[in-house]
DNA sequence: CGGCCATGTCTACATTGTAGGCATTGACAG
DNA sequence: CTGTCAATGCCTACAATGTAGACATGGCCG
């Protein structure tokens, strides 16, 4: 019932989308961890890869040739139609909700 | 370890911030049903203002006087300055999520 | 050969999302 | 006066999401 992505699919599924043809799990954490400015385990992106996958919003391929280095050969995800979909619902809601308050963006300017 | 407010957290906070002092339950409902444009059951407007209110992120108090209408007296609530700091990171973290990416706003358009 | 690195995967648990039912009590119809 | 209704807060329960850490695999380098 969850009818809204959380913060922490949105933050798989830009990543995905911002790596393009390079979006494989480890680069995929790596730009997560970039863009939300903290650590994240393995575990925690990969899971949410495959409950996203579940939902059919994004879809993998595993690497063909062999992978130039490492066991596993790298699984390659790209986002869905309907990935895309859920993301842009996604970002309309945030957007209306914080249009809706004035906000002073730059509140932090001195706090942090 | 929720590093960061979930999108209804935000909701429910930023219907607070929107309310002011008309700030009690039921109301905070409704704004957020309608800033989240679904219907949301009144418990979990209530389960989350418990939560975040565990965390020191708002503060209630019961009205005073004899509620006008209805059996229970009104709680209000109000942001705390922990919960203005948690939304404004909030903010600033969706707000970096999506600025990383070129997104068409108005992809849906015609879609929706 | 042996440890190291990159990579993907599994299991497990904490936190958040969300529904629906219940209790209380003034107002109002009959 | 009595029953129904509306407004309000609260509690329990469960589903979904967030997140960590251990583990398996197999090239590579010394």
């Amino acid at each position: 019932m969850a009818e809204v992505l959380g913060t922490f699919e949105q933050a798989v599924l830009l990543a995905i989308v911002h790596l393009g043809a390079d979006a494989y799990g480890r680069a995929i954490l790596h730009q997560v961890q970039t863009s939300l400015r903290r650590n994240i385990s393995a575990g925690s992106v990969y899971t949410t890869l495959d409950r996203l996958e579940a939902r059919a919003l994004i879809a993998s391929s595993l690497a063909d040739g062999t992978p130039a280095r490492g066991g596993r050969p790298r699984r390659y995800y790209k986002v869905a139609a309907e990935g895309v979909r859920a993301l842009d619902e996604a970002h309309q809601i945030m957007t209306a909700l914080w249009k809706s308050v004035k906000w002073p963006t730059n509140a932090r300017k001195v706090a942090l």
